[in-house]
DNA sequence: TTGTAGGCGTTATCAG
DNA sequence: CTGATAACGCCTACAA
């Protein structure tokens, strides 16, 4: 880049303000003179350094994305969630910069904060999942910019936006207790999630809504891993209990829940009926295809980024919770009893 | 954030210059001095204005990564990539910042190189598996620093990184081929991606090399989704000349493969074997676990990364193409015909 | 080893 | 509607 604001004013014989009110168009310039200062530009090839204008302005014009890299970065619902960021922002001039909340130099939650004292972001998109709270804790105080994202904060002062984890797992339950289901055995994530406690609860606090009596056995726990799903199946399947149906915490456990029935020769839904929480794409894809809880993803985090801009923007503090629903898909998996 | 160096400074009865110097780390600052600095800049609680300090060093601090949102970001691919980025970079200064090459604001190539002009980053880490070399062809005498990431780039003044495709295609019908396999089908990728040309060539060289016939209907071609690789292993196994073995340029149109064996009751690896191209995790936990290829995907992105971090911080240019090994992985889902 | 001078390119503020 | 002036907070280069 070489010309700057002087060179334009120079060469078109007006004020570098007037320059720059009509290169931002903001405030009031004649047409006549915004023609003149348009022309002027494009002759110098002139390009707005961005890095003088942030300085000026005292902004950074970046939102960060605090996410802990391992286990989530690779995930459909990672993207999912990035495209809804992307989506809140694609008409303005803010740039996502990605934060990884795991590595050694976030060791702590006022890191985070750091990042907006030190100018280096405007704002906060915090997506974990797994994460306890004590970290978002931190911020209670400290007021900038933040929003978490796909998960409830405790918090009572932080924003957030996530999806009815619980009611999902419920009226997936409903569903296999319409098809006749009564041995319903349910495959959580692991508990260090918050997400995963909230779809627990929802399968205990449905069974004992039921009087289904839940065994020990029946209530089996993975890392959300296929895996961990497949191991899960092999435990319920081969045990003295067998269940009609199993219901996992999301969408890859169930696959591995599949993958045992098929191992042990389980016929599905025939013999066994089974239902995930995500709705990923391969969910519709796989034979059978799955029952699963959708969430809406993009829009989750869409709505969580713009609640963040217009606190950016409008500097006033938006509202603090937001709950998205979700809903039951049924498909192949899952059948009569 | 309050205080200024100079507040620093003042406190501390030191020039500016001094207290730079002890904050930055670089100069030659006495012990005894270095401790007075740290000192007054620890009372007044001050933290650096990164804004400020980019705008003097003008630079911006930031590192893009241009990316194809849709079809890539939610991938574990694509999450192995933002791995060894961040890898390259977690011991640095340098964040990462998302740049989605499919907005309406990157209608051509030449908005990428405004990035780097307007200074709104330093640097362009490039993953763009799908996008048309035209697109990169604008880069040819603009020079920045820019690293292509996942492909090989005919431009020969571009840098990139990538794996060695077709090697690794050629590795899995070696594999096939040993085990008695004469009847090979290949579903392949979109040919819109070079990196799905590549494998499919690499699949037609083999096949010539050892005189194999490829019936037209052995060469399939799907989206690189689940589904599709189902259709394609449907209409394999349903056809006339019905294949011993099927290999799909990716696992995903592999585990698609799996899906359409089981819905028509072909047993894997007796009846038929299947091979892909990836090792997603998943190919590992499924059942019959799936044989692939291996990419070293986070090293190949943090080679790239590397690469470009040290062109920007030594200005020198680097060596232009660097082709990663793959690697066979052999599973369950392939046996003796 | 420390300090001085000057400038980085834009925007805010206020006056005309 | 337009312009002059004063920051913005730090770094580079050079001097002492």
């Amino acid at each position: 880049m070489r010309s700057t604001m002087q060179d334009v004013a120079r060469e078109c014989g007006l004020s570098m303000m007037t320059v720059s009110r009509v290169l931002r168009g903001q405030g009031y310039v004649s047409a006549a003179t915004r023609e003149r200062v348009v022309e002027a530009a494009k002759r110098l090839d002139y390009e707005l350094n961005v890095l003088a204008q942030n300085f000026a302005r005292r902004r950074s014009g970046l939102v960060g994305i605090a996410a802990p890299f391992a286990g989530l970065i690779g995930s459909h619902y990672f993207g999912e969630i990035i495209r809804g960021f992307q989506r809140a922002f694609e008409d303005s001039e803010w740039n996502l910069v990605l934060f990884d909340i795991l590595s050694p130099s976030f060791d702590d939650g006022k890191k985070l904060a750091g990042l907006f004292r030190t100018r280096k972001v405007d704002g906060l998109l915090v997506v974990a999942p797994g994460a306890k709270d004590k970290f978002l804790d931190t911020f209670s105080d400290l007021q900038f910019p933040l929003v978490v994202v796909g998960k409830k904060v405790t918090n009572a002062k932080v924003c957030c936006v996530s999806c009815d984890d619980r009611h999902g797992i419920e009226l997936a339950c409903a569903h296999l207790h319409a098809l006749g289901h009564r041995k319903i055995a349910f495959v959580g994530g692991p508990l260090g999630f918050s997400v995963a406690q909230e779809r627990e609860r929802g399968y205990q606090e449905f069974s004992r809504a039921k009087k289904l009596p839940i065994p020990p056995e029946f209530l089996q726990r993975g890392d959300y891993s296929m895996l961990s799903g497949r191991r899960a199946g092999e435990a319920l399947l081969n045990g003295k209990r067998r269940p009609t149906a199993i219901l996992a915490a999301n969408d890859m456990m169930a696959f591995g829940v599949m993958e045992s029935a098929r191992e042990l020769g389980v016929s599905i839904p025939d013999e066994l009926s089974v239902a995930g929480f995500d709705d990923l794409p391969t969910a519709a894809e796989r034979f059978p295809s799955l029952t699963t809880v959708h969430q809406p993803v993009v829009e989750m985090a869409e709505q969580g980024a713009s609640l963040l801009r217009s606190w950016m923007e409008n500097d006033h503090t938006p509202k603090r919770k937001i709950v998205v629903p979700v809903s039951l898909v049924t498909r192949e998996s899952t059948a009569k009893r």
